[in-house]
DNA sequence: ACAAGACGTGACCCATCGGTCACGCGTGTT
DNA sequence: AACACGCGTGACCGATGGGTCACGTCTTGT
């Protein structure tokens, strides 16, 4: 497991600095493999501290804050940030002519989700199942509403172009977005949860690739469930 | 906060077990209470034992598993338990003459979840917050895998039929009941996340209440997104 | 009325873990 | 070469909390 967000090592740092990023780099590493394998409350700074080669002091020395500054920097930088390159990716430089097209972008942007998360399963699941615990802190669910927050606005502002266009019904986009991404995530918890399953029940989610459970989704989606109108799926 | 999951005391039952029976359901009331407020992992068996207004060795004599087998029982007889009876009160007694009809149950039934949440929210945070926590162990892992399961399976019954009798598209029943499924989680995973919003953000669920959100939902799942064929929505 | 046992009790035990701090090594400076 | 200081270090501390057990009380059966 490894970072693919920090940037470039700047060459005007000097020795020092750099030192210092790659052990806090290090530490964030290391600390992300520990929460993901198990969980916020199971991770002990001790062993974040022993996986990142460090002594437990040392990581106060960057990590001022401790476990939770550990986990919300880890949340912020690795987690959403992923999701919003996913987006900038896929979404954010689609543009629509056809239904088709958002339908087509929208299923490429849900299908990015499902590879990311497949790449870096444990920080996503770190995500999924302890993001929401720290919801009973007042200040932290303050800290995640307004990412969530931050990032539906932004999976919603494509769909009012699609609606001002015509394209797609003129639904409230924000809720819709919410409801995507309230999907995908519900949609990735409950598939985790059959991931080992007992006996030889069949899983309910077949998908063999992202790709497959990304447009099984779209077309839920954006064709509906109802036979009537027999939906003519635009191919992408 | 109380059940309303007991079956009604049974006369045939002596006084000493009838005595044993309230202890239980206060104990598990109390923990119901505890779990909610504070999550798994903040709850402490001693807060249990004083909220239920025993000594914490009288409540290990009731559950000897401590804090684990309170939890889980709790789960299976309390969430999932309401989940069911929703599901007994809606969809398992529909019948579907018109795709209307398929529309409508389903409605109904995420309505009923909706409605189930806004009533008993605690043990449903439990739910969504801790349960997927669970999943770190593998033994619990199979035992709410295993739930989820069954219920899935009766939540895809009815598609089954809609389906056979052309009403529905024919996709496969059972990805489109987890995937209903995990929809609505992720939406009141993510609804409860900007419950509490920073500054004077608006909300991105404006809905006053369950059945409109219901029916928001199962707009977008049955009739779909997009513009062209403008599904003319059956009413109810 | 007395004995016996069932059952509630909470003080106690000990493991765990987040966080601290006095030490000393190594690096860079003079 | 000697000195000084930044910084890494891990032994240590105090709090917390799950689980136990010897004791007391209250019911029950004789």
């Amino acid at each position: 497991m490894s970072f693919d967000t920090a940037p470039p090592p700047d060459d005007t740092l000097g020795r020092r600095d750099r030192e210092r990023l790659a052990r806090r780099r290090a530490m964030l590493d290391a600390a992300l493999g520990v929460f993901g394998d198990k969980g916020f409350d199971g991770a002990t700074v001790d062993e974040i501290a022993e996986r990142a080669e460090f002594g437990k002091g040392t990581l106060y020395n960057y990590f001022p804050g401790g476990k939770d500054e550990l986990y919300l920097t880890l949340f912020e930088d690795v987690v959403v940030g992923n999701l919003h390159r996913v987006l900038d990716a896929t979404l954010a430089t689609a543009s629509f002519a056809t239904a088709g097209d958002v339908r087509a972008a929208y299923c490429t942007f849900v299908e990015g989700v499902f590879v990311n998360f497949e790449t870096h399963r444990p920080q996503h699941m770190l995500f999924m199942r302890d993001g929401e615990r720290m919801m009973l802190d007042p200040d932290k669910a303050a800290f995640f509403g307004d990412l969530f927050d931050r990032f539906v606005e932004r999976v919603a502002a494509p769909l009012d172009a699609a609606i001002a266009a015509g394209l797609v019904r003129p639904l409230p986009s924000r809720p819709v977005a919410h409801l995507l991404m309230g999907t995908v995530r519900g949609y990735l918890i409950a598939d985790d949860e059959t991931r080992c399953l007992p006996k030889g029940r069949p899983k309910p989610s077949p998908f063999a690739t992202p790709g497959e459970a990304a447009s099984f989704i779209t077309s839920v989606f954006f064709d509906g469930l109802l036979a009537q109108p027999a939906v003519p799926a635009d191919p992408a």
